[in-house]
Formats: C-alpha cells, structure tokens, sequence
RNA sequence: CGGGGCGUAGCUCAGCCUGGUAGAGCGCGAGUUUUGGGAGCUCGAAGCCGGAGGUUCGAAUCCUCUCGCCCCGACCA
C-alpha cells in the first residue's frame, strides 16, 4: 500500500480525552475514530489488526475442535426471560423495541441464545460434545466507558459455548479452552496468565481469568517468576486436545496467580524473590456453569439409557476488540506502538526518504514491488515529506521492520533496515535486506 | 449511579474573572528554499465560541436549562 494513498489520518498532538497510552496511540496512529461514549469506528489501520487478532483466535479455536457459528446481536427479550436474566441483567443490558412493540435487546452475551439453537437442534447424548463459537459485537451499556477499545460499550468479542453429557466430559471441554487460550495469547506476543476468578453475572463454579501483564493495567496482579520464564507456546506445542489435558491443567494452575482482591501478602506460598508483583488486563475469561441455563431452558439430551438429562454447559469469551488496545499497552515506547509481528498491520514499512529524486523513487519502487511480489505486507512511504517526519510516522504506527532508502546510502550502494523493537540499524544491500524480509 | 471537570478552526489550547462582536501553535492549500530524526520563509482558506432561553444598547464572556465528552469512585470481555 501506497501511503499517499493510503486513509492514514494521523494526530501530532494527543487528543485531550485520551488518558491512557494505547488509547491515545490508536488514535494518533489513525486506527479508530471515536463515534461516541465507548463506541468507535476502526479505520483501515486499526481494522488490519483487529481482523489480525480475530484470525488468530479463530485458529486456535478451530484448532481445539470448536466449530464457528455466526448469531444475531440483536436477541428477542422472550429468550432471556426463560433464563431470568432479562430483569437480572440490569441497564447494561440495552434494550430495544421493534414497530410491533416486542422487546428486543441488542445482546451483550449469547448464552440464551446459543442454549435455544442447541436444545432446537440435539437431542441425543450421541451428539455430544460440541463445542460452537462466534466472534460477533457485543453491546453492555456501561455506566463509564472509557480507555478507548479496552472499556467500550460496543466490543468484538469471541465466545465459545460447549456442550457435554456430564461434568467430566465439560472439565475436558474447560481444558480444550484453556489450552487454546494460552495458545492464542501467545502467538500474539502476549504473556496470558490464568488467574482463578470469581464467576460473575455468568454463574458457575469453575472459572478463570486470561490476564496479561501491562504497566497501564487495569488492576494489580501478583504471579510466580515462573511464568514469565516459560515459553507457553512451546509448553502448549503438540498437544492433543482429544489426550487428557487435566494434568497439563493442574501444571499450569498449580504456578502461583492472584488478581488484587484474591492477594493476601501474608499468606503468599511465594518466597519474595519468585513473587512477580505487576499490572494486568483482563483479556479472556472461561467458565463452567454446569446446568445454569440448560435447566431453566430445557436444553435436555437423551442419556445412554433413555433419561432425561441437562447438558452440562460452559462459556467462554476473549475481548478480541481489547486485545487489540492491551497488546499495544504491553508493547509500546515514547515514540509510539511496537507491532508484534504476527498482529502487525504490515510488516514492513519501505521508506523513500527523497520523494523527489529519481534515483530514490526508482530503487524505493523496485523493492515495493519485489516485496508485494513475494508476498510481504509492505506500506510504503511515497510522500513528499521531511525524513524527520517520516521516521516519526514509522515509528508512531510501529512496523516491525523499517527499510529506509535514501540518497546517502544509495550513494554506498547500500539500504538501511530497523527493527522498530531493538532500535537496531543495518546498512545492507537491497537484496540482502529483501532476503531478511522475504526469507523467514 | 455518586463526585468533579471541560465543550472556542481538523488537533492542542488562549480569550471568559472585569461584556464592546474571534486569537495562537500545529495541521490544511499555494509559492519558494530545503531534505538521514516531526524544516525555513511568504501568502491563504478555515470557527451559527455545543444547543435553547434569559439579562443587556451589546454576550464566547453574566444567569437558567439542556445535550455531549472526559476524569475519580462503585461495576465489567
């Protein structure tokens, strides 16, 4: 993509109703657009890399054997009043009514709604387990949204919903979750720790928080160093999800993780030097609630012999417009965001430092041109713009990789490449710098 | 929902206290000189001063109401 092209409307100066870091830097690096009070547009930047975050959490899900469904954001009113939750849910809840005067709501959740397509649908313990997921927006009327995407009333969100004839096979289920959760946080450069948590308006008995660790966050978090010294990935790497996962559960639950509230120092198992005291984001969040909604909705499966039997439900959601706000809190410096690569809106951005000189186009557009070719999400600056200007804007909007043509280096045969994480700067020739961000 | 603050040019803000009819920097447009870390100069365009009502000869400025946004607290993916 061209910049001069390109819808990049940038901000030198910060929005005075930007408190926080990545709130103030997706504005500034032309990524959202507030609409009004926690609801925002998302510009073709910032859209890039929620479409990046969706994908990644659309993998791992499928990944684990959930499949993907799509359900509506506007829910009848009926469906929640068979739950209770419709006067339990309180103003969050955005309620709307149609011109034939039904109450409907704009859904803030869908457990309702996916306990009515499952009970409409199944109706033997042979078609279980299931495990159905949708990545739709969302809508909770909060009384004080702020800190742009991370607190919106309006949110993309991913949540999963499974399905098992008895309680063992929906612990499976919870771990299958909780495996990919620590996948799919990972691969985005983050460091998520479960955390056990409290169960909320959802209900239930097991649940567990995603948490990563921020200076900006929302809440203080304390963890074992082990945590931050494990490569999750790697640990999560090859594991069947059809195996039984309650060892690698009790593993990865046995480390040490408290939220403020749950953190009593005194009775900290910790010594104080395997103690991580930091601040964390809340960005998933898992939960087994057993017959909460299948009872009340007569979401019942014929068991082995014929009986009547509810099934035995969890949830499970990732802020997946959040997670777009949080990486840039845990990645990010006074010049502006760095990308991780595999969220990043392009990968490189090709600098032409001399917009009018021949040469300097000529070398800028050959290499534009080689790195669409093989592939490489490239933005180039073709503006006609002082160099100070052009860093900045590369270092504001945080590519992983800068490759800087100008006249001097041209001059030496050579082009410079940055890493926008190190700072660090090589003088190489164009075709080895094609072959660094081609060759991976 | 309690407490506080702010709405003036695209952005950041001054002007308001003490009423006299709109300003700066950045950005934007034209020209020119520049060109390796947010360039210089010249010229220019741009604002029902959030909205309604009131006081006054006269309101961005004073009063009342209203809408919006932000911050602190309680609550949440």
């Amino acid at each position: 993509m061209r910049l001069s092209a390109y819808f990049l409307p940038l901000l030198k100066e910060n929005p005075s109703e930007a408190q926080i870091v990545s709130h103030r830097l997706m504005l500034r690096a032309g990524m959202i657009r507030q609409s009004s009070a926690g609801i925002y547009s998302w510009l073709p930047l910032g859209f890039r890399v929620l479409k990046k975050v969706e994908q990644i959490v659309r993998e791992e899900q499928d990944r684990s054997g959930a499949q993907e469904v799509l359900m509506p954001t506007i829910q009848p009113a009926d469906l929640w009043r068979e739950s209770g939750r419709y006067d339990d849910y309180g103003k969050e809840m955005l309620r709307i009514r149609d011109r034939h005067e039904r109450d409907m709501l704009y859904g803030p959740t869908n457990e309702e709604q996916i306990t009515d397509i499952f009970r409409g649908a199944l109706k033997s313990y042979r078609d279980l387990p299931k495990n159905l997921y949708h990545i739709q927006w969302k809508f909770r009327d909060e009384v004080r949204p702020r800190f742009g995407v991370m607190r919106g009333r309006e949110f993309l969100m991913k949540d999963a919903y499974s399905f098992d004839l008895d309680a063992k096979g929906a612990k499976h289920s919870y771990n299958k979750m909780f495996v990919a959760y620590l996948r799919t946080f990972a691969r985005m450069g983050l460091k998520a720790i479960p955390m056990r948590a409290e169960t909320g308006p959802i209900g239930g008995d097991l649940s567990h928080e995603f948490i990563i660790l921020a200076e900006t966050g929302e809440s203080a978090v304390y963890c074992d160093k082990a945590w931050l010294e494990t490569d999750i990935l790697k640990a999560a790497d090859g594991l069947d999800f059809d195996s039984d996962l309650e060892p690698f559960f009790r593993q990865w639950t046995s480390l040490y993780a408290a939220t403020d509230d749950m953190h009593d120092p005194a009775k900290c198992p910790l010594p104080a030097e395997q103690l991580v005291t930091a601040r964390g984001i809340e960005v998933g969040h898992i939960f087994f609630f057993g017959t909460k909604y299948s009872k009340p909705m007569n979401a019942v499966v014929a068991g082995p012999k014929g009986e009547s039997v509810p099934v035995e439900m969890g949830s499970y959601g990732i802020g997946v417009s959040r997670l777009v706000g949080a990486i840039i809190e845990a990645s990010h410096d006074e010049r502006g965001i760095i990308w991780p690569e595999a969220v990043a809106p392009f990968r490189v951005g090709l600098v032409n430092l001399r917009a009018g000189d021949a040469a300097c186009v000529a070398a800028a557009d050959a290499l534009y041109t080689r790195l669409r070719s093989a592939g490489v999400e490239t933005l180039y600056d073709d503006r006609d713009e002082s160099p100070g200007g052009k860093f900045a804007t590369m270092d504001l909007i945080g590519l992983p990789w800068q490759l800087v043509i100008g006249p001097r280096g041209l001059a030496a045969g050579t082009v410079e490449l940055k890493s926008r994480r190190t700072g660090e700067r090589q003088e190489v020739s164009s075709e080895a710098a094609l072959a660094k961000l081609t060759g991976e």
